[in-house]
DNA sequence: CGCCGAGTTGAACTGAATCAAGAAACGTGG
DNA sequence: CCACGTTTCTTGATTCAGTTCAACTCGGCG
């Protein structure tokens, strides 16, 4: 766990939307953990409410809940993109989502309470904050559209469009929850082509 | 059409959560383009990108799309609320999203370049702008969980204890759509009770 | 009165879920 | 390197929720 080597991908991964001052990258950069984590490993139990983001440098992590017994899979971000379960910290209420590690990872989390305390000192790490949830409503609205009327075939080539070295990542269950179908289902689609 | 009476319910519907400074609060006002319009009229065309972010006084406003040559209709926002369609303008491609009105309504206008020169100069307003986005997020996420698996059945109770009064203002072929389901599923839903 | 849009009802059909059983792949220890 | 159990994935038979298409009812309203 080192905290002090800036990595340039954080940064890089944000520099074409928003200019961060020196003095904002300084005190992003000083409260921001980084640590090494195996697969597995669970970075918010299921019934916690998220406190912290997270920015994914390297590895896979993934968010899911349980209904009537299964693991229903909200989310997967990959490398280089940030992930966290806003809806429990914002209403505070527990909003049931686990996000844990599917492959090891390196993640640097920073908590909430911290990046309120940035968003009141730096304006542009306001932005930032700001930019970033946009980004995360348009992906969302997104999903949101295509499953209120798409059939389950074609929510399966976008994925494949899209993201497809997803599908070599992550086992097809976690999978087949996230386009909002069984993995029988899934499986036929699959045989199909 | 007058732009100087400083309506209180702008501010108020945000003022629990975001505290905006005289100066931010004027010059907001003065960008602030109020409007009384009728039923029907379209605020944003499909095939458009919207371009400005509106607030609700009074009325009702639906935003749709089509699929198939049918209305999907994708949100409705009531009084005191904001409605747009940003996935158009963040990405730079029409989303093919048409919002208009179902009902006469009062409609305070800031098209999206302003509000972005008001986010350079007052960091409040920004915050303001975080905020209200983080609040769409949290809604669509939770409409995006309710059509991953949730029933038809489940999805109309929910509606009828969220926001029963849609249920009165609104003709069921928009809250079918609404829901995910075709308007005969949706009157024999309610045939059931 | 007759039209028209909104809503309901019925019958046939279909995409997807469920339940159950196998097959393949994977990791671990001997 | 193989044997074993576990997890992952596929396949089949059945059931069910929801769609589709069509006809019908009801309440305005010109």
């Amino acid at each position: 766990m080192e905290t002090t080597t800036p990595t340039v991908s954080f940064f890089d991964s944000i520099a074409p939307f928003v200019k961060l001052s020196p003095e904002s990258r300084k005190a992003l950069l000083s409260l921001l953990k980084k640590e090494s984590l195996p697969k597995g490993h669970v970075l918010v139990p299921c019934g916690d409410i998220c406190r912290s983001v997270y920015y994914i440098e390297r590895g896979l992590a993934r968010t899911f809940y349980l209904k009537d017994g299964k693991e229903i899979t909200d989310r997967f971000r990959a490398e280089n993109s940030f992930t966290c379960s806003m809806s429990g910290y914002v209403t505070n209420t527990p909003d049931g989502r686990q996000i844990e590690l599917i492959e090891p990872s390196v993640i640097w989390s920073l908590p909430y309470v911290e990046l309120e305390k940035l968003y009141d000192q730096f304006h542009d790490i306001e932005r930032l904050g700001r930019y970033l949830i946009t980004q995360e409503m348009v992906e969302i609205h997104r999903r949101l559209g295509e499953l209120q009327f798409i059939p389950a075939q074609e929510r399966y080539n976008n994925l494949v469009a899209n993201q497809p070295s997803l599908l070599q990542r992550v086992p097809l269950g976690y999978i087949s929850s996230y386009l909002g179908i069984t993995q029988e289902t899934l499986s036929r689609i699959r045989a199909k082509v």
